[in-house]
DNA sequence: AACAAAAGTTAAAGCGGTTTCATTTATTGA
DNA sequence: TCAATAAATGAAACCGCTTTAACTTTTGTT
């Protein structure tokens, strides 16, 4: 039925060894016997057995990726980046949802912690627990983190400086003449949330100046739209508000559409993330653009770095996010919505 | 370092084989010897190695899928509905993206047509090259297509019924009253694309009805912005707007919104496959539910079928999606918007 | 032409499991 | 109690490939 490895060998009249030599490259190969061997194969429509490479070889060339879910843009945007970069180096992606779906989702009983399944893995999920990584580093098994930071261990991780990226769309903000700015962040329990905020409280005590108002909440629409909804109703808005992300901000901008409240006339919105209605709906909404291509190519090089066994401890590569302003940004009002002329 | 069966069938003080059974839970073991391999394989934190397992097996017990992005919320919504099915049965997924890439994207070097990679692939891409069905075929790879159907040739498919979305959706339209009905279809190459607008089309000369106008155009938020905008322009919109997608809904409402026309008081909008966003963002937007958990479920299942060697030529499964009558579709206005009174 | 060095090739021993099939041990019935 | 039968176990072969070490051929030198 399906040809192995001796068959070739049979037919192109050299051992399997030499077979074995040509399929991987290997320089040691008379060119006649190699063409030979090619032939051979083309003609078998031989394809090497994964499963016996891989005990032999003892490696199983995929990496594992642990995501918290499947619909986050920016985390989908880096498992594509992870997987092209993976591909130029013959390995294969073993994508692996964790803790979204039951909450039973073991570790242990998780394809990449199974001995050999993988021979690396990446993390990117921004809460983890912690046995995680114990786990990871009991086996042995290779790994970093992205777009996450754990302190008391030494494992090397890539981030994107969201302390930065809050205070970048703080100083946008600053710069079009905004004073009085509101925040409405994510999460308290997400690093990326909580940096984002700092980021803004940076700037703004940069100028001396006071948060109009800060509020938390899931990164999502209804978070923008409830919050905004509710300042509206106690006549309390900023002249710009900073979203923790663009879920919030196109809630933010619901929530104000319904109230005839123009943006950006009225009142300036950003989010963060970029994500891709955020360039097609009216107004466009200026936001933050992150590498999330070059999270998933450096993580990609992180992890192969220690798979080649460089010691590295507690290496953290910081990227950078981008703003880009679009249309929900502009000069402050003269008056602020729900002040007397 | 890591321990092998060899290692636990020696501490065990049993045979290799007893080790095997009682990993595999086969019956045949006395309760004490099973206690003592349980036992060693806590101790040495044991684990089997599963490219031994497949090469031993002649299985890997992972399952192909083909996806074309990675952005596709139905898509997704699938990608995890298999996974989750497979898991249960022990299985794991190998999430492919394919075309979207490089088109260069051979199906040769790709994973899940590596010979014993995988014990079976799901094929969830809308367009896709003859030569993966040839492909597969050749190989003797069990293999169901998702959401697609390919005439040809005897293979087994779940698909969800486009027709009756589309027909669904039009007497949704017809029965609130409107006649004047428009609809902005996907691209023509989508074979769900076509099959909606078809819906659409039987449903009018049903009640022997002119469709208004029908557009078609990428399953994107600038289709419907776009057309809407020229129909605006043109001064020529129908009472009501059937989108080929909620992307194209979006798209259209946007469009309507710049030019104050009111949705749904003076015009009707729906969409197709009830996007995260339908519900949230206002009016929320009436649209057509996929069954797409299920969709996962039963492609699992008839792969499975498929995988125990029942045989299957040409089946296909067809489930129904359903329509969610939700604010952006009412009865008519008493006049068209450009109509005078 | 002779010989050392370089290049090419292969036999054999794994890699870590599973699967017969024969063998040992336990259970049952009379 | 003893054969007959069922249950539990293990020895050996095998899955298909890679790697090591030894061996053979070719190439380069003088």
């Amino acid at each position: 039925m399906k040809a192995s490895i001796y068959d070739v060998a049979e037919r192109a009249g050299v051992s399997v060894v030499t077979v074995s030599r040509v399929i991987n490259k290997a320089t040691t190969v008379r060119a006649s016997s190699k063409e030979k061997v090619m032939k051979a194969i083309k003609e078998l429509n031989y394809q090497p057995n994964s499963a016996a490479q891989s005990l032999a070889r003892g490696k199983s060339n995929v990496i594992g990726l642990l995501i918290p879910n499947l619909t986050d843009p920016f985390i989908m945007e880096v498992v594509d980046s992870v997987d092209r970069a993976l591909e130029t180096k013959g390995y294969f992606l073993a994508l692996s949802v964790i803790g979204g779906n039951d909450n039973d989702s073991d570790v242990r009983s998780n394809f990449l912690f199974q001995q050999e399944r993988v021979d690396g893995v990446l993390i990117l999920t921004p809460i983890f627990e912690e046995n995680y990584v114990t786990s990871l580093k009991d086996k042995n098994i290779p790994f970093v983190i992205m777009d996450n930071q754990i302190f008391p261990y030494t494992v090397s991780s890539i981030v994107v400086d969201n302390i930065k990226g809050g205070y970048d769309v703080t100083r946008h903000l600053l710069e079009l003449g905004h004073t009085k700015i509101g925040c409405i962040g994510g999460p308290y329990h997400l690093l990326s949330a909580e940096h984002r905020v700092t980021g803004f409280k940076n700037a703004m005590q940069e100028v001396g100046l006071e948060p109009f108002v800060i509020k938390r909440g899931d990164f999502d629409v209804e978070t923008g739209y409830d919050i905004v909804a509710q300042w509206i109703q106690d006549k309390a808005l900023p002249t710009a508000i900073i979203c923790g992300d663009d879920h919030i901000a196109f809630g933010a901008m619901d929530a104000l559409r319904e109230h005839a409240i123009r943006v950006p006339e009225d009142i300036s919105i950003i989010g963060y993330d970029d994500h891709p209605f955020a360039s097609k709906l009216h107004p466009h909404l200026s936001t933050v653009k992150q590498p999330a291509v070059e999270v998933g190519i450096k993580g990609v090089e992180a992890l192969f770095d220690q798979m080649r066994g460089k010691k590295v401890n507690n290496i953290v590569i910081k990227l950078e996010p981008e703003i880009i302003p679009r249309s929900t940004t502009s000069m402050p009002p003269e008056l602020g919505i729900f002040e007397e002329d």
